[in-house]
DNA sequence: GCCATTTAGTTGAACGCTCAACAAAATCGC
DNA sequence: GCGATTTTGTTGAGCGTTCAACTAAATGGC
């Protein structure tokens, strides 16, 4: 039997924690509801679009394109069928990979991403960059880096 | 008709709104995958039954307990809904206010938290606290609370 | 006091996400 | 080459959230 005392959060490291956690959930909500509100689609597939029309030629493998948007297989799956229903996207088969697909961009999805964007551009500026002094913009670059070079190893 | 020109980010705001993306939501994602492995409850549910623990007499009414843990009206109900059904949550009437209703926690609501809680500390710890310099998370202590104040003025 | 407005909380439907299970094709080991 | 393993992508069930609609009680105006 080994018994680890808790190292509990110290007053500082509990405010930190929370504001953090307010502030992340608080400003995904707001953009999510206004991206939803202005262009009626929810940010995680507003996020789908803008990865593939980044890509060359405005497609990409499905397993790349879950990776892109931060994505399980299985939500862009769903995501993607839902994309494509509504128009926005296409599935493809893969020439390479016999197993694989390929999503592409469709011409009315790369409209809609054009119509949305402005608005949502405008929301992250106003509810991220405006409240932040540049010094504190490099900060949350890095500090969002190392966040992620750490969860990414582990 | 009034037109006005779409600010886009530029390459440096890009790539710190997308860090602090992939960061929060990752972040987000694996404590909440863990608490929900090692406790069976979402972290959202978690938070409920911790701001209850802090309230003297460990109850609060409902609109009080959605403002403390960030929830909606609705959100909350039907939580705590589950919760109940759960056995950790009771709801008695408002004496004071006959719309109202307060939620109370359970000791069995109270030991479940209680076991969840050195986990999900360990969690918290390991992933947002210490990847970041004492630096650092002063300045994301900093960050997130701007961001809030911004946030609820609008 | 009485009607209009506001506030508290709930409900059900629609939607998106998670998880585990699965099929099919590619790759690895020998 | 061939069987075991890994990778790719999908599916359906269960769950949590959102949104709009709703009831009931408190508050405010006159």
């Amino acid at each position: 039997m080994i018994a680890v005392m808790t190292r509990w959060l110290d007053p500082d490291e509990q405010r930190t924690w929370r504001a953090f956690l307010t502030a992340s959930r608080a400003l995904m909500e707001t953009l999510d509801r206004e991206l939803q509100r202005d262009a009626g689609i929810p940010h995680a597939y507003y996020e789908i679009l803008v990865r593939l029309s980044e890509a060359p030629g405005r497609q990409l493998r499905m397993s790349d394109l879950a990776e892109a948007s931060g994505s399980s297989r299985s939500r862009l799956s769903h995501a993607v069928s839902r994309l494509e229903s509504a128009g926005w996207v296409r599935r493809e088969d893969c020439p390479t990979d016999r197993r694989g697909q390929v999503a592409r961009l469709t011409d009315a999805g790369h409209a809609t991403l054009a119509a949305a964007a402005p608005g949502h551009v405008e929301g992250v500026r106003r509810h991220l960059f405006d409240p932040l002094s540049p010094a504190q913009v490099d900060q949350l670059r890095r500090i969002s880096e190392a966040l992620v070079d750490h969860l990414r190893e582990t």
